[in-house]
DNA sequence: TGTACATCAGTGAACGCGCGTTCACTGATGTAC
DNA sequence: TGTACATCAGTGAACGCGCGTTCACTGATGTAC
């Protein structure tokens, strides 16, 4: 037992050296790529920051995508953390409230970590191919838009429906939300799915124009132009005008 | 006279093969960029495929940036033709149908192009620095988007305030809306410029989540979707609703 | 029209660089008895 | 508690690669008289 127990901790010391240089590798990666961007991310440049012979890395990261899956995973539960603590500041049934402060918190990520939003949200890594463990850590941010969604149906709080007669949808579009539904998105009917992700890629178009420059030279008040259009936006999901 | 139109005839002809050849680099970058990414484009690879040796394609581009630019310059032309065509489709009173047309217009160019979409919506290349001369022909395919604007204030087609009470603006943004529509959008109100750029924002949220693979095993029919969500966004910019 | 000269496209070799990844190895740290 | 063995982190050299860019050069094409 006492054996089991301090073995256990004397490995639990080797795995936790191993923990703290896993950690400093990604952290000096994360700055390279904050720095550079990913396509200039270099496993020995990395190594040569740590102070490592470029081949010790591959006792932590089987390849150079690999490190660069870590990184991805850890900017998806960044911005997913950042956006449920912020949700979690107002009152349940605040709706406008919530997604206004999503909002919010979503962006301030983006604008501190433009290389990481630009990693998960802007093109893809040019030959590098998603693994399936980036799925989960993806999905967490959008939990909490549909939270907000799954709350405000089941206190009748968002209109159900659009007030526009033009909302047929296309049968494939609602097997689709449907779907969508089933697993996560309970009560919640069409339109405000629809809804829902309109203002949500709407979200993210604002942010990539703002970070990747198109509204350059055109919006300087950065901040007053986001809040004045979220505030929009979370009329068009609330009471769907 | 006729020496001199000669020679014009001549040295045009010299002229023109300059033009095809850099044409043909052009080209073949292009594809290149199309399946491996702007990170991957190489002046070697591309010369290599169009038959000279490396050092010659300096004579028609002066550096691998320089080739870039071109590329980046040739998408947004691209783009903005496509808008424009599109637009031109509809009678210049159906704002709604402009506006559905622009969409599915652009959208159908990132289809056919989703490296040359990536390049000038996605991620900023890393390390490349647009020079002035992209932003001429960047914003052509907004001022599609503008002249919509423009015909609905104009015909009083377009609602021009919103419903909401909440849209006092913050001063800066006035003035940066009062600075466009000064130099671009000649009566419009802040109103309808602040919709038209949500909707355009959206445009671009929804074609990048498609694109960089967001929507990737929620909805399986993007024609569909897109079009649902952009009828939606008609509205949203045309009666503020 | 014919010739002398200038312009320009394309060649081929070279410079110097950094990259990802593999491999046989040395020591140090942990494990089992 | 002490010893023999196994595990594992990190080393250093090497492989093979492709890149952007420069430079002195050869010919061909165009220009001026």
């Amino acid at each position: 037992m006492t054996t089991s127990v301090g073995s256990g901790v004397t490995s639990g010391a080797r795995a936790r050296v191993r923990a703290e240089i896993t950690a400093e590798i990604k952290a000096v990666a994360r700055r390279h790529l904050a720095e550079q961007g990913s396509a200039a991310l270099s496993l020995r440049a990395v190594a040569r920051e740590v102070g490592m012979v470029s081949s010790a890395v591959y006792r932590y990261f089987p390849s150079r995508d690999d490190l660069l899956t870590a990184l991805i995973i850890d900017a998806y539960h960044a911005v997913g953390e950042a956006a449920e603590t912020a949700d979690a500041t107002r009152r349940r049934r605040d709706l406008a409230g919530r997604w206004l402060a999503v909002c919010r918190a979503v962006r301030a990520w983006a604008r501190s970590n433009p290389q990481e939003y630009a990693l998960i949200y802007g093109s893809p890594v040019p030959g590098y191919r998603a693994p399936t463990d980036t799925i989960g850590p993806a999905s967490r941010v959008s939990l909490v838009m549909l939270a907000i969604l799954i709350d405000g149906c089941a206190h009748g709080a968002l209109e159900p429906s659009d007030g526009a007669p033009a909302s047929h949808l296309a049968h494939a579009v609602g097997a689709d939300l449907a779907a969508l539904r089933d697993v996560a998105a309970p009560g919640v009917p069409d339109a405000v799915l629809m809804r829902g992700m309109l203002v949500w890629t709407q979200l993210f178009g604002l942010l990539s124009f703002e970070l990747f420059g198109h509204l350059h030279g055109v919006i300087h008040d950065y901040d007053g132009f986001f809040d004045a259009q979220i505030r929009r936006s979370a009329q068009v999901l609330i009471s769907g005008s």
